[in-house]
DNA sequence: TATGAATGAGCTTTCATTCAT
DNA sequence: AATGAATGAAAGCTCATTCAT
């Protein structure tokens, strides 16, 4: 008979971790509905039991990742925006670039990937995304635009209307790769995205009148 | 005991068609996987066993769902594109108008609203509707831009990468409303959405130096 | 390839009872919680699914049989109680060999058996039997008590408590063969029990003074 | 950061019981199935491994509860039993009133209420019960009963189904209390239940003849 | 002694799909 | 063309029990 193997391996603190990590994976490849628990468990190399320990249903995996994942960003992306003065254009070009870096990293695509493919499932993670989030991106953003337009940097405009102008674009462009396959033939070309589109942005489309 | 008959038979052609609109006001209503193919039944007022005579499946609901709201949408859009000549902004303008105006329709409006929920779950439905939209609205818009700049009309710029400038505004602000209950205080307000847009897609959100 | 059999067999209206008898028939052998609701439809030769198409859950189940059972019985013995002038020992006596002789129906003690067992852990079921049953043959009961109290057949006594002592010890008796498997020797022996506890309970116990 | 000293320890020898109450008390308060080893371990202010090294298995808890309670009970009666001389009314209503006075302190209670809900669950539990208890009681009682009628103070009957009537009414006034919710306006009652059972015992319920 | 992380068999319930009628 | 009774695979979740520490 030979011997059993240990059962066990107690690692308390970095589990919940590694299970949300297995389970991004999974809900990522094949997407939360055609991914089970046990196969989540099995990938993070624990029993299906144990991920009910740490996760009270598979939902709150999804939840759970993010969380985990988003909040950060989102206070990053809120400090970057806040602190700069001057043209918001400089502000504005900032954070995107932040943002696109951190995107370009595969491993933090995954969630965004996953936001975009799972979240209008899930009013639940929809609502908690909002919250913690735009709510709070949102009016730092906006105040960012009003200020802008105040101090003359920018022309009239809606403000609240405009940040979707802003940040839509960005929007698409992911989503056109992630749901349709739709990218450019250099791959996701975050930083050509970004540079076109903060050049319409800021000077419009139309060629000036005067150089034309 | 006499048969009491029907005051009038439906036509048999129109079925599908009255199961398919049950079906989409049910999936927009509770979601795709909380609907049950007995509750599309019930709604159209036909047994389970009849859903089954039409369609194959329950993904082919929302197949034919999409397919038959979005490829009209999709011809109208491409012939507005292509009929107009000088300034792309007047096309562009109508067509985002025409767009606004369609989907101000509760009615067609259901369609995105179900599109943007769930067709990130169905690789199936997305190919589709790759297929028989972006496949066609992508190249005759690019080629617009592309023609535009040519013409002098346009700054120079990746018209592969504008018109993820031109109509990402619009699917994000129909996202935040949808999916995170998040709109302008006076309802979807889609005509202010569209004129901001446009104003600062052609001439730019930076104040004109010249006239600073 | 041999023939499959036919899947169907369309008995809708026969159905729910025929599971409702597979159920009792497990309950009353290995008890409700060690009975799965697989078993119940292999016992009844039908689907799992199909258990379900009738009874919404696991405890429909015992409600129902609960239900089917003990209603006509209550119904029963109410009318008896009733119908009866004069001594009331008649009417007790009466009902009470009626209960028995219906009791000594296999099929018909499945049913206490399974209450006595089981009910207990159910609230929503005692609750139901209670309202059904109990609420309905202990009114009756009492106020004949008290009728006999009236008219002098009986002793003063509390009619309420009093109807303990009349059906306690069938109660018991039942109790004792069913959970704890002691009985008299030559089996149930309900008619012996009936006659000795309606002596008791009409005369007493106690040796009369007089005749001492 | 000194350690905070524990006020005194527990003596290790006093924690089964203590483990013992907590059980008891959840038993009582929510019932067997839907108590979790864990939630007794915690109620016991133990780990749930030391549950497991008292007691082998979640059904030796109830096991245990029963018989700390349920022998000495068993006991006292018994002897109370035996000690009368003379005429066992006296006996009987000693043994029913200690009986009584014994279930009305709550803490005692709780053990024929856990008994009434749970025993029938468990045949191991319900022959462990009969052993322990019914196996000895009722001997004697049975015995007791036989040396009253043939000492003349009992009219003739059968002793073994007679002690039905004389157990029985206290049996089904707790189950229809514990089980139903079905009690005297005053509580429980349980000296003026004695009090009629008793007389109805010993004197019957049919009014004297030569009284009327 | 004492802990509590880890296990995994087991069970209820759902619902898309089928097909005899 | 139409029905709806019947199927059965599939999956989430629970919790008694174990054992490395």
């Amino acid at each position: 008979m030979p011997e059993k193997p240990p059962k066990f391996r107690r690692r308390a603190e970095a589990r919940p971790d590694e299970v949300l990590d297995a389970a991004l994976a999974l809900f990522v490849e094949r997407g939360y509905a055609a991914t089970k628990v046990e196969d989540v468990a099995r990938r993070a190399g624990v029993s299906k039991g144990l991920v009910y320990l740490y996760f009270p249903s598979k939902e709150a995996l999804i939840e759970g990742i993010v969380l985990r994942a988003v909040t950060p960003v989102a206070d990053r992306a809120i400090a970057e925006i806040s602190s700069f003065e001057g043209h918001p254009r400089t502000a504005i070009s900032t954070v995107m670039r932040f943002l696109v870096m951190r995107l370009s990293d595969p491993q933090v695509m995954a969630v965004p990937r996953l936001i975009m493919r799972e979240v209008a499932q899930f009013p639940h993670i929809a609502e908690m995304y909002r919250r913690e989030v735009l709510d709070r991106v949102i009016p730092v953003l906006r105040e960012r635009l009003q200020r802008g337009m105040d101090a003359g940097y920018l022309r009239p405009h809606d403000p609240d209307l405009t940040l979707r102008s802003v940040i839509g674009p960005l929007v698409l462009h992911v989503m056109l790769a992630e749901i349709f396959g739709i990218r450019p033939e250099d791959g996701l070309a975050f930083d050509r995205l970004v540079e076109n589109h903060l050049s319409i942005l800021f000077d419009g489309l139309s060629a000036r009148e005067d150089t034309k």
